[in-house]
DNA sequence: GCCAACGTTGGC
DNA sequence: GCCAACGTTGGC
């Protein structure tokens, strides 16, 4: 079983927004990245948990856990000219883009923030992929110590 | 294949 | 709103 991290923007999406859902379930679709694409389509198994992290926002930070319940499928939001990541060149026969979908495991009993994880960055958590300067990737790896270390922060 | 221009991400 | 990082695009 394997460990991720997901990031949303809570202002478009957060975890109270998941646990309102129906299913408390939604589809992780519009990710337009290709490296993300892959572990997506390729890495992400059902039954593998992930961190919900809430990025661009007043305070950003891990808030809760979510589990893969359906794994790397096409996504479909990619074929809608009216959705906001519409991408006129996948084509249904092949599509370019890929996703996953989660349900709630549930939310962390508080938010473990960016600011507390980056005061294990030089130890525990010095390869924690979210902390890398410059990290864009909306869907990173996490490793099973890293997991376990967050989850005793909490 | 190189690289400048451009767009997006995300913390601050 | 700013800006650094970095992925993508397109001309050559």
């Amino acid at each position: 079983m394997n460990h991720w991290l997901l990031k949303s923007e809570p202002g478009t999406f957060s975890i109270d927004d998941l646990a309102a859902a129906p299913r408390r379930s939604t589809a992780w679709d519009g990710v337009r990245n290709y490296q993300a694409r892959n572990t997506l389509r390729d890495s992400m198994k059902k039954g593998d948990t992930a961190f919900f992290y809430h990025s661009s926002c007043e305070i950003p930070g891990i808030a809760g856990i979510v589990r893969i319940v359906k794994q790397g499928y096409p996504d479909k939001s990619a074929f809608d000219p009216k959705d906001a990541h519409y991408d006129p060149e996948s084509d249904e026969s092949d599509p370019r883009w890929y996703t996953v979908d989660v349900q709630l495991v549930r939310k962390l009993k508080r938010l473990i923030t960016l600011d507390e994880l980056r005061k294990h960055a030089h130890k525990e958590l010095s390869d924690f992929v979210v902390l890398r300067r410059g990290n864009r990737l909306s869907v990173t790896p996490v490793s099973k110590a890293e997991w376990q270390f967050v989850l005793s922060l909490e």
